[in-house]
DNA sequence: CTGAAAGCGCTTACAG
DNA sequence: CTGAAAGCGCTTACAG
């Protein structure tokens, strides 16, 4: 069942353990005649490295840091939160954790947030990133001290991350579009869509894709320009009340950004019958409001799904290994019969005796 | 950052190596001043046992098996294709991976299987199970030899497993519902239902919460009573065939089983508008239909995040840890727009460079 | 460029 | 009931 030891190998290859070793980690300082034999011997005796072993010889630990937005923004919290939680549980894997709180969406804090990574032993992380030729230098120190990096929820410059994960925020918006498409069945409508900041990669990827199916496939319904929100609820709570005073034209909402307490609020407190609502992430008051019947959808990305993605691709990463499977990663769609038991702590459906 | 050893117990508990190890892992034969000592030890200097290195010391193999019904299920089909990648990976995790090949719905055959187990060394298994009292002799020995057992997608008798890792079919159903409903917004309509067996405690529990809530939020829709299918496609096809032609009274079809290769049949084939149309488990066929627009929505419990879940649960119970925090696992609804990239080999959407 | 040896944190006989 | 010692598969100085 277990397979050959570097033991192994070194006899099959007339070596020594040692010389064994330099090769397979690639130590360097070794006659290319016995770089052969080793290879030749792995190969034969099909050699896999047990990593166990070698990080417990070497007093192993991972450090681990995540780069998050501050503020109130409800989706980080989701993701800080699960953070925290895996922590508790990797430690014993000698995983350590640091959340480092960035200031939100500002290229210079969070330049300024890398850089200061270099302050600390590391050996992966993992960034709520910007697209910004700002960042490609620190990024570059730190990948050249051998820290492994990957873009979470929004990317960074491509060439400066290892990996990232997050959804297709164009599969996002088409999703929405969809879903809004075939809540018309067939009757011609107006779909107010809200935006934050058309800078904002996320954003503008949501519209177009959301823009692209209600074109191709739902020729009677109209998307109206977008309302620039900056993610602020006062702004969504007044021109969302606006648009439901404005008589009956307008049947859906769309937004593509944050700030739905505010588009909550005008909902609510508007009387009669309110246009289908589509919003994006699964937070409290989110949840609340399909609980209520004040919104019919919420896209959702799996804040804790990622988070556990990330934390199993830094691992791999950093242990240079291969890695690991991961389903797919696409947005979900929550309607109000199934919502997870519990959103902040992600209480287990499963369940033990 | 590595916390204290045993070594550090020890000698703060003022006895040999040995006898520390021995209360750790409940081995007996110990002194009960003995116990105190190194309970006390322990809860001073916060030790926590290194998995990795006493498993390395014991040569540790994980042996784990999967029973999956066997037959054309093209859903099974996805778990075993999940299984047999994972392996592979998992492999250098010293984790060796069966799959037992269980008659499809025979109690017989699965108590068989149960009990060949008995053959093998095992240490793990996931069972997608059914209930019934004939399985709980066979499964109490397994336990009883200190084999973990998990009931997958289909639950075991509760008390002779120790997790279950599937979907609220009930849940499911119920999404299935709130989605047909939003798709007549307001509309009158009626729901041709379809269902493999009533035996079948996921069909029913499915067709319960669609009734549910279509009873509850939905009072202009009417659920028309199912019709049986055995999940035999030319069973399917023949009936919503006639369904379809029996004058446009059929607003909707939801299949609760399988078979939906007879029914997405009937309705290709059919001319004119085709009723609103839902069905469970993403599968190359179903979404094929989807992609082109023969049905509208597809309900799946995502058998790829379930394989991993067992996995990692199974790890867990077997090295006796605390369980890792999982996320909720509920039904995800898909439309053309959020379809994975590829159903069976769950390419990644991560992206390495 | 190569090798012998100690040590990582544990488990498992073995001897008392 | 208790302890000393070898060994799991590796890495890391250290000596040649």
């Amino acid at each position: 069942m277990s397979g050959p030891t570097l033991s192994d190998v070194a006899e099959a290859a007339g070596v020594s353990y040692a010389t064994a070793d330099r090769v397979i980690n690639k130590r360097g300082n070794v006659a290319q005649k016995s770089i052969d034999k080793v290879r030749d011997a792995v190969e034969r005796l099909g050699y896999v490295r047990n990593v166990a072993a070698a990080n417990l010889s070497r007093r192993r630990v991972y450090r681990l840091a995540f780069l998050i937005p501050t503020g109130s923004n409800a989706f980080f919290s989701r993701v800080r939160d699960h953070i925290i939680q895996s922590a508790d549980h990797l430690s014993a894997d000698s995983i350590s954790v640091r959340i480092v709180d960035v200031s939100a969406f500002s290229v210079e804090g969070l330049k300024d947030s890398i850089v200061d990574l270099a302050g600390s032993e590391l050996d992966g992380v993992a960034i709520v990133g910007l697209q910004s030729r700002l960042l490609e230098q620190p990024l570059a120190e730190l990948r050249a001290r051998g820290v492994a990096v990957i873009g979470l929820v929004s990317d960074l410059p491509v060439e400066f991350r290892s990996a990232y994960i997050g959804i297709d925020n164009k599969v996002a918006g088409r999703t929405a579009a969809r879903m809004t498409g075939l809540a018309h069945r067939g009757r011609a409508g107006a779909i107010q869509t809200f935006v934050g900041s058309m800078e904002a990669r996320d954003h503008a990827e949501r519209l177009q894709g959301f823009r692209d199916v209600i074109a191709a496939d739902f020729p009677d319904l109209t998307v109206l320009d977008p309302i620039l929100t900056k993610d602020d609820p006062a702004v969504l709570c007044k021109s969302a009340a606006n648009a439901l005073q404005s008589g009956a034209s307008v049947t859906a909402f769309y937004n593509v950004g944050a700030g739905n307490v505010g588009l909550i609020e005008a909902i609510s407190t508007s009387p009669g019958a309110r246009p289908f609502c589509v919003v994006h992430e699964l937070v409290a008051h989110s949840k609340q409001a399909l609980i209520d019947n004040h919104i019919d959808l919420v896209i959702d990305q799996r804040p804790d799904v990622e988070v556990n993605r990330a934390f199993a691709l830094l691992r791999a990463l950093i242990d240079d290994r291969e890695l690991p499977p991961m389903p797919d990663l696409m947005p979900t769609i929550y309607v109000r019969d199934n919502l997870p038991a519990d959103t902040l702590n992600d209480a287990m459906e499963v369940q033990i005796r």
